[in-house]
DNA sequence: TTCTAAGCCAATCACCGCTCTCTTT
DNA sequence: AAAGAGAGCGGTGATTGGCTTAGAA
């Protein structure tokens, strides 16, 4: 009943933007979320979005907790750590290829 | 503190936090394909609205079971169907909650 | 027996639905400031019926703010892509009530970035 | 009660918003 | 001339997983 929605633009005439088209989009949408419902237009997911960043998270220093962890919190666990054990933990070089 | 103003039902509190859990809501939206990312303040905005429907929803339920020949205290089934039927900006939910059920639909759950 | 056959791991993805315990809580109260005394009980099958809604809404409402995000050129939807679909799905009285808790939700984060400095 | 899964942490990097150049009308 | 497309760039917050335990079942 309102709204300019600037959708169709293969009009060149003056874009009276009407309740009828209006609600068809809001029909488009309620269809396209209805069969995300029935999962019929969910693939497989991937478990991460971006390869980098996934290789990111998983190169990246923790905590004893599994929190992250920042670099000055890094080196204090360098220091206490560096008595007990060589290359214990918190190495940021120790695994994967790519 | 003469009175206790905290009584159980609690009323419109804004806290700044979701009665949803973030991570399912968030796990939810990134379930359609087509959504690229979703900043945290849209992924609580949604869940916050979320929240908002189910009470409105509710209360629409409320309304059928009240307005009833025999008033009922027992919010069931048909009056959530009946509440979506009732309004266009539910239709939304007419296959989710339809006012027909198939006795083998109910038994399959 | 076991190594060759992690090429595919097809698991369909189980429906991805609330906790009840959650949405029971949501309802109940609501029912409680509907009614003027005692409790309103509520049905297994109502329950399931609004955890099920509020799983489509979630649907409904991300589908079309991210419809409003990509007619805006853009990859991440905003909270104002959330505002702007609210009105388009024709809930604007959600609007106000989500502003201030936006306004809540911010302020709450900008102090936690301080306090991490 | 058992035991699932939400929230926590912050470094990188894809994205946003802006300016500037270059093309089209 | 204005209007639009698009490349370039600095600043920034979304992405991200292991462990704990809140709290769902």
């Amino acid at each position: 009943s309102r709204l300019p929605l600037p959708f169709d633009m293969t009009r060149e005439e003056p874009i009276y933007v009407n309740a009828k088209q209006y609600h068809a989009i809001l029909r488009r949408r309620q269809y396209r979320a209805r069969l995300e419902a029935e999962d019929k237009l969910i693939k497989d997911r991937k478990p991460y979005l971006h390869e980098s960043r996934h290789h990111h998270a998983l190169r990246r220093a923790r905590g004893s907790g599994g929190r992250f962890l920042s670099k000055n919190q890094q080196e204090s666990v360098f220091n206490d750590e560096s008595n007990v054990k060589s290359t214990a933990k918190v190495s940021s070089v120790s695994d994967l290829p790519n | 503190m003469p009175y206790n103003t905290n009584a159980i039902p609690r009323p419109e509190e804004v806290t700044g936090t979701s009665a949803l859990p973030l991570a399912r809501v968030k796990k939810i939206i990134a379930q359609d394909e087509d959504v690229a990312q979703c900043s945290n303040a849209a992924a609580f905005a949604i869940s916050i609205a979320t929240e908002e429907f189910v009470r409105y929803l509710t209360e629409q339920a409320f309304n059928v079971a009240k307005s009833e020949a025999k008033p009922r205290r027992t919010i069931a089934y048909k009056d959530v169907a009946a509440a979506v039927a009732k309004f266009d900006s539910l239709q939304f939910l007419s296959d989710t909650v339809p006012r027909t059920v198939t006795y083998k639909q109910v038994k399959e759950k | 027996m076991e190594a060759a056959a992690a090429a595919t791991t097809k698991v369909v993805g189980e429906a991805e639905e609330l906790p009840k315990t959650i949405v029971r809580r949501v309802v109940k109260e609501k029912l409680s400031r509907c009614s003027d005394d005692g409790d309103v009980s509520l049905h297994k099958d109502a329950l399931l019926a609004f955890s099920e809604s509020a799983r489509i809404f979630i649907h409904y409402l991300s589908a079309t703010a991210n419809d409003i995000c990509k007619e805006s050129k853009r990859q991440t939807i905003n909270a104002d892509d959330v505002l702007k679909a609210l009105e388009e799905m024709e809930f604007p009285e959600f609007i106000s009530p989500l502003r201030k808790s936006l306004d809540e939700f911010r302020k709450q984060n900008a102090g936690k970035k301080e306090r991490a400095k």
